[in-house]
DNA sequence: TGTTCGTTACGAACATGTTCGTTATGGTCG
DNA sequence: CGACCATAACGAACATGTTCGTAACGAACA
């Protein structure tokens, strides 16, 4: 006696890469991204948590995947300045991660190669080329302005609970109470290592790393 | 009955963090990281794994610290040159963290702050000093430096049994078939974007972020 | 039409991280 | 000396990621 097959249902069609990825996106943005387990979206599919690695790999290749389709939200518009427009670019990408930093974890370790992530480095390549960077060195430097935005937005990626505020005391307190004797130069510049708000420090370091990409020519 | 205490046993002190994360490094040389769990960790200390969370948050944080045991090894020598040093110590940093790179992982989120890490900042902000660069850029691009190592190492932290190679073969493949009219930019560059060596791209990071420290001058 | 075979789906099982309520321990107070 | 109590330790339970062996399916083929 044959159970009926779940698949046999037209309304749920057959499993698909792209319909768990459909379903998973929807499930995040209606009941948050904690709650897109295996399970939790497999019960969403009417099928099994094993079911799902045929098409998908592991959980963070999902992750992975979700964060590609919202890259789509990226705001690649054109500026009229290429330095202005690669703050905003970095900026719209940075503001995407930081709403769902566990997504930013995936994406530094199984690197989205989707769509819209070939868009984002695209865009990002054309505004370099318009800054007049050489090729090779605007190349290179596509991957660490991503890099960092991305690791600068997994670094939320715990405990939105626990405020980053008292986590940040803790460590102007380490800062602060760290010996002359042992650590010199920690002690001397305690107070800088901790200056400025994450956004002044965000736009710096896109700053700092378009001015380093200029000034540094690549090997060969 | 009370059944014997296991803390009374003279050869097996009572609990304590200092012994858990010495003894969470002990088994990451004998067994190698991955066999590090909470559980395997209790049963190595003859307690069970909810014991653990008394002295430690969560796994996260147990890993971070086991990093900044493992931060002692990094090579902190005075360098000849102060830019040649930076490459020195950040290499030697990041080499540890590619032997281990889920510790990568954790270092992201969790930053670690025990005393060895104080060390490394210690010493990159004197290198920095060395090279006369200006005190707040130079606080604010320590982070940046040893951001960039640690997220190049997390990167690899997933299948290390899965070549690189054949990923990154797929992401050449990918990106020698992106559309030159969707993707002009990146049709037009796509050797570029992954030419060279990751050593000689390391290199060049690091090359590319002191020269952007140096140049970009802080707001205020 | 009946059989075979590769693929897809799935239930059950295992290992892990984490939490909860309970028990034991050792010191303190009456 | 005996009752009490804060804290540490613990066993059991739950949710999750992942794997394994098996069953259903459908297409190719005899």
């Amino acid at each position: 006696m044959p159970a009926l097959s779940r698949r046999e249902r037209p309304a749920k069609p057959a499993l698909t890469r792209e319909g768990i990825v459909d379903a998973a996106v929807r499930l995040m943005e209606s009941e948050g991204l904690q709650r897109v387990t295996m399970r939790r979206l497999a019960q969403e599919l009417d099928t099994g948590a094993a079911s799902l690695y045929v098409y998908v790999a592991n959980a963070y290749e999902l992750h992975a995947a979700i964060l590609d389709r919202l890259l789509a939200r990226v705001d690649l518009a054109p500026a009229p300045d290429w330095r202005e427009g690669l703050h905003r670019v970095l900026r719209s990408y940075a503001d995407l991660l930081f709403a769902h930093p566990s997504l930013a974890r995936s994406a530094l370790s199984l690197r989205p190669n989707g769509p819209n992530y070939l868009a984002l480095v695209d865009t990002l390549l054309g505004l370099l080329a318009a800054g007049r960077v050489p090729a090779v060195q605007a190349a290179w430097g596509v991957d660490y302005l991503l890099q960092t935005a991305t690791a600068t937005a997994a670094e939320h990626a715990v405990d939105t609970k626990r405020d980053a505020e008292a986590e940040w005391q803790q460590l102007s307190d380490t800062l602060a109470s760290a010996s002359a004797d042992d650590y010199p130069h920690l002690h001397q510049r305690a107070a800088d290592l901790v200056s400025g708000t994450p956004s002044e420090r965000s736009y710096w370091a896109v700053d700092m790393l378009i001015n380093g990409i200029i000034a540094t020519p690549t090997p060969h």
